[in-house]
DNA sequence: TCAATAGTGTCTGTTAGACATTATGGA
DNA sequence: TCCATAATGTCTAACAGACACTATTGA
């Protein structure tokens, strides 16, 4: 499964069912290719039949094998969710399109199963995982970045709070080059570039679910 | 895979591989059975079987197929991460045993990924999930449960601050009971009684590995 | 009585969030 | 010139961590 951020909503890359199956859509999938290929050789086959790249971030989401309805009726699936840079267009013909989570198309129960699984993964590792700079390109902005963290966490964030955080996490490096998008101030371009890790010790948190 | 807490240190539990493998131990696993049991039935199945009481808590911890040597030669194995509280027997034989995840014995490569994974997602689900709860009895005083925590993050925490943080959470519930354990003043007796859920916006954090 | 642990109040340095201000381009 | 966005400094309330203290048991 892959992700991209669109238009202030996290996208998932549908392709069209393969001739005449109930559903339109479907999550791109294939069956594993027996041999030494490991679980992950797949899932990046599977992503480059979607798309013109690969995915630069692979991970796996779990494997799943309730519900009725499933792709080419294999009684388990191994999901993974892939990262795609923000502006990648899907597969050159009309065979697959991007639609946002909140409104994908009709899917086979497990499928929307996975698809929840994986977002909820996705933002799961965001803070231990460089998953939100997967999703820009290589140079981008400040503004360009928290929208993503936004997207992905589901809500604002405080502007001069999200760039000291980033400042002293020693995340990103400044560029020289600067970007001008219609009105406003043109903004610094930043590339992601981790430093050390942070010392993260204060903090004892309690943010379960009731 | 089962986990508790032992001594201060997290502990898998190990079963001796059946008559003569290489390895002495392994990870309790089974092959699912057909039919419409799901991926979890087998989980708690497989739990049962090595333990006198199923396991309160049981996760995916995802799919593994690669490295050279794995259970009963299964191309693909779907583990499942399970919380036992703390003090439970391994089964009344001497099959089975509990092993500090510092010091395991020797494991088939793929057994250790999968015990690396399971710990890793504990670790990260322990903020979202009530696993520190389910590694506990139905009441527990308030170091018992800091101590749990402190088996799980890695590091010791700040007495008072913990106990802020879970006031204010409001996580715990007092129970008009008191333990004494040895020396020093008895201590109250709490359940996991969740509230509400946190409305906690407040952070913005960069725990990003480099 | 001493030792050991539980539980709490206060202080202080850190920091997230609010607010304001300046900077800089496009319309 | 307005307006929109970037970038940054200052203030404040919240809070994590340190410390100290009281409470209450067993040895």
């Amino acid at each position: 499964m892959l992700v991209t951020p669109l238009d202030r909503h996290l996208a998932v890359l549908l392709v069209r069912a393969p001739d005449g199956a109930l559903e339109r859509w479907a999550l791109p999938w294939s069956l594993s290719e027996r041999s030494d290929a490991t679980l992950e050789d797949t899932a990046v086959r599977v992503a480059r039949s979607a798309l013109p790249s690969a995915p630069v971030w692979l991970e796996q989401t779990g494997a799943f094998a309730d519900g009725r309805r499933h792709p080419g009726d294999v009684d388990l699936s191994v999901a993974f969710v892939g990262a795609v840079p923000v502006g990648t267009l899907s597969a050159p013909g009309e065979d697959a399109a991007w639609f946002p989570v909140s409104e994908l198309q009709p899917l086979a129960p497990r499928q929307r199963a996975i698809v929840s699984a994986a977002v909820e993964s996705v933002r799961l590792r965001l803070d231990y995982a460089p998953v939100a700079f997967r999703l820009l390109p290589p140079t981008f902005t400040l503004s360009d970045l928290q929208r993503v963290y936004e997207i992905l966490i589901g809500h604002r964030l405080h502007k001069a709070s999200f760039r000291r955080a980033l400042h002293g996490a020693s995340l990103v490096e400044a560029t020289d080059e600067w970007r001008s998008e219609g009105r406003g101030r043109p903004a610094q371009l930043f590339r992601h570039a981790p430093k050390r890790r942070r010392a993260r010790r204060r903090g004892v948190r309690f943010d379960l679910l009731p």
